[in-house]
DNA sequence: CATGAATGAGTCTTCATTCAT
DNA sequence: AATGAATGAAGACTCATTCAT
């Protein structure tokens, strides 16, 4: 009988533990097997729900697996101290971790050989997840641009964040990753490039 | 009456033009539709044979996909000119030609996505596409270092390789993959970082 | 607080207009359908009600089905002229076009192919649709042998049924339905084989 | 090494009791179940072969019926002896004896009952049960016309055909099938109807 | 009463792999 | 050697039915 803003709609109201529950299954899943390996049955059982539950809510395995890559959070930007390089190389630190934390190499490596199949998993991944670090990271430089203690054009610091980020694939795919110190490669040879000459 | 490596049992001789065909397909097929996707089917298909002549050469889909990450070839290495800069933009340049037309991404993309499952996948990858390239542009590198044109040790090579490649990866996945310059901007950022101070 | 056959149990009554919704519903999708195509969500959506509001009323989508079957109604049997051939005729004309109508034979259909499994079904199109119509076209000719016009028998009366309705069955299945003049030529047919003798 | 007409194709050759022991299952459990009621797995059971030994051979669940109705063949005529009441009668009877034999009138239900999904059953039905029998009858009819016996035209003698078959679905729908001398019944009202006047 | 959520059994279809010719 | 047949083990999706609000 009450009468909140949002009127309740009639029946069982669906349950919001089981709807992240699901999404979660299917986002590890979809990490550790990839999409076509990734069974409903898997993720339902994972999720501790029956498969029609994932059906109610999902029509298709496509539309569970969008779901879930568009729920998929950022980890909150860590704390800016005001140093460009200290901050740069915290925000490609947090990155390698959260990339090695949810498998983040395997997950975009669905992504990718889906890419023909479903186009739409490569999309998405890119506005929830690159696409933001790389916000973060232009954000720190163009503040040093601010106080001059860099220079560089719109073009120059996408290139420059590309410079930052891309070290860490190419170490990936080479079976180098994860060696210490490349976030602090990274840094000083972006800054290096953008320091104005005269200094 | 060939006498090469394999040593001819008795009977017909198995189609070598065969065995390239099926190779061909399956890597075809696996950089358009991903490991799972790809049916032996389609490559028996593509290929002209029959299934059975896939099975009778490959026990499994998976060693069927080894050999054909095995059999490919890296391009040869672009012409040197002696110049750093004119052979790392040359080299980049052929490895994103390459990427393109071999669908390299989505190639990558399944061989990360099967890591779990399939690790040989990623590992052959490497060995026959990833770690010649980046032989190829560190040998550029190391003779430069020769010359005294730059300076370096083993392991700022190393970096400076991944820095020459990464961008690369960096631009796909935000999406503005294939613009131009990207290869010469990663190459000035490299070699600025690598010249010697008093230069 | 309409006190009807049905004892009114305690709460909300049912709502009468759901009940005949349902039903149209489901008599509707029943013929264009047939039983196991047709689903309770498909009713649910047609009737504007929620798929338990069915079960509410109706343990099993065969009970439904039954109900539904249960409430067809004949139509109105056409005005008697007294003359037997004009009101036989008339009689068959009014059944093909319900036939037409209703989508009769899907529903004659699905009655027949349900017969091992929901005899039920059967049963009831008979007793329904069915048997009233012959019912009428007997009571025609009941009259005129009473006027001494035809003469039969009981059986000759129910064989004469059958004759005038099986050309209609037998020319749908033979892709020939809806001739014009089939009707006049049942009776015809039928009058002329039970004319008595002497005339 | 045989060069015959008909040049072997390589491989394991199909086997034909296979494809005779799936249809024949196929055809006996849709009459008995209907069209979505039969599974696969059944007709797979009761051929006993594997469901994919069907889908080798036919695509779709659809094809594999319309595959069985197709194969379905009309029982040879009766032997004519000359005397058109005798050869109606003969004809009508194994009419009636194949339809509860081969559960017929289900069969016809399911074609009915699937019009709307799939319009190939009630044509494949009507081509090679409906039409063939119908032939039979106006064959008989036809020459007794020749000799003179009865008088009709072309659409007199469809109207005939349909006067002496319909009298059987009417009365199974009245739930009065089987009963004895309803062909006999039926044959006598149509000679009496088509009998030249004179006579 | 009425609704929407949740479920388990079931169905068609696909596919890597093994057999028979 | 090469082919096509045959198979068993899944997997996505549907649906009648039961629960909880």
């Amino acid at each position: 009988m009450r009468d909140e803003a949002k009127t309740r709609s009639a029946g069982r109201p669906r349950s919001a533990e089981k709807d992240v529950a699901i999404l979660r299954a299917a986002l590890r899943l979809l990490a550790s097997h990839g999409y076509t390996r990734m069974t409903l049955d898997q993720v339902a059982v994972a999720a501790g729900v029956s498969k029609s539950t994932i059906h109610l809510r999902w029509k298709t395995k496509a539309d569970l697996v969008t779901a879930a890559l568009e729920s998929m959070r950022m980890v909150d930007a860590p704390a800016a101290s005001g140093d460009v390089r200290t901050d740069l190389v915290a925000i490609l630190r947090d990155f390698a971790g959260t990339v090695e934390r949810v498998r983040g190499m395997a997950l975009i490596g669905t992504c990718l050989a889906e890419q023909a199949h479903t186009p739409e998993l490569l999309i998405l991944l890119r506005e929830r997840t690159v696409l933001p670090r790389r916000a973060l990271l232009r954000e720190v430089l163009e503040r040093a641009c601010e106080r001059g203690e860099i220079r560089a054009d719109a073009d120059e610091l996408e290139a420059a964040v590309s410079a930052l980020l891309g070290p860490f694939y190419a170490d990936y795919l080479a079976g180098r990753g994860g060696h210490a110190g490349w976030a602090e490669a990274a840094v000083d040879l972006v800054l290096a490039g953008l320091c104005p000459p005269g200094v």
